[in-house]
DNA sequence: CTAAATGCAAAGCATTTGCAAATAT
DNA sequence: ATATTTGCAAATGCTTTGCATTTAG
């Protein structure tokens, strides 16, 4: 499954070269923000256009192929919408890892506690990766 | 403990009228964000300055005398920086409460199985709150 | 063929900066 | 007395919009 072409029409999308491009750059990198996908994507595209990236940007997450992570002391990144999940950040490289964690009872204990119907959830922990452990 | 000169002082940061104003509406508000502090200053300082809310704010976060809060599909807010607590946000009302959750558990497991180091963890639930709930 | 997408330039907000005057300590 | 803060205006930065042209389906 790596058929862009179809899963930007499912998603009500016409399949543009700029758009497969976009999709294929988010794959490669997991998360992206909007800074470093116009620099690639203009690898590509030399002349593509800013107005562009974030009018596509703004299309995919409205029609749910996309999701914004807003990361703590940091800018908003991207990623393709999968399975739940969380995230980790490394405050000394900035690489952001997708986690695994059962949230689930984390979710049922507010509902009920609080009384409030729980939708979504976004964690995200801050540290650092193994890598810059010194 | 409502003195919020020494609070500020404490933060290496001057007790302006400006800035006491600001620490008392964040706590009667809870959480706020930057255009309706602006809004609630200027009724007390006609003429505040928004770049003096800004400078405000911002200093007083770099001195941990404030936090931001990310909002999914909403403005940050800011808070007076406490003991360790999540947030849920009502999707209706926009209100935002303080929760008190066991993520340390989370925390101790993603440590040992990613190899990461956790410094901090921001958790955020969206859903409906009991007075939205139809 | 038609509706949608692109690229450009301009517009619109949000946030920061520089500086002279005012203020906290 | 001095360093910090304020308010203003200007500057900067980020995101959106309008529109003519191009393109996907």
């Amino acid at each position: 499954m790596n058929n862009f072409t179809d899963t930007l029409r499912a998603h009500q999308l016409k399949a543009t070269p700029q758009r497969l491009t976009i999709m294929h750059i988010i794959n490669g990198y997991g998360h992206i923000n909007i800074d470093k996908l116009y620099e690639e994507v203009k690898k590509k595209f030399t002349s593509v256009s800013l107005a562009t990236i974030y009018k596509n940007i703004n299309a995919m997450t409205q029609n749910l192929l996309l999701s914004e992570v807003k990361i703590p002391n940091g800018k908003s990144v991207y990623e393709i919408v999968k399975e739940d999940h969380s995230h980790m950040v490394c405050t000394k490289c900035k690489n952001i890892v997708d986690i695994k964690v059962d949230t689930a009872s984390i979710v049922d204990e507010v509902s009920s506690s609080y009384n409030f119907q729980v939708d979504t959830s976004e964690l995200v922990l801050s540290g650092v990766c193994e890598k810059c452990h010194s």
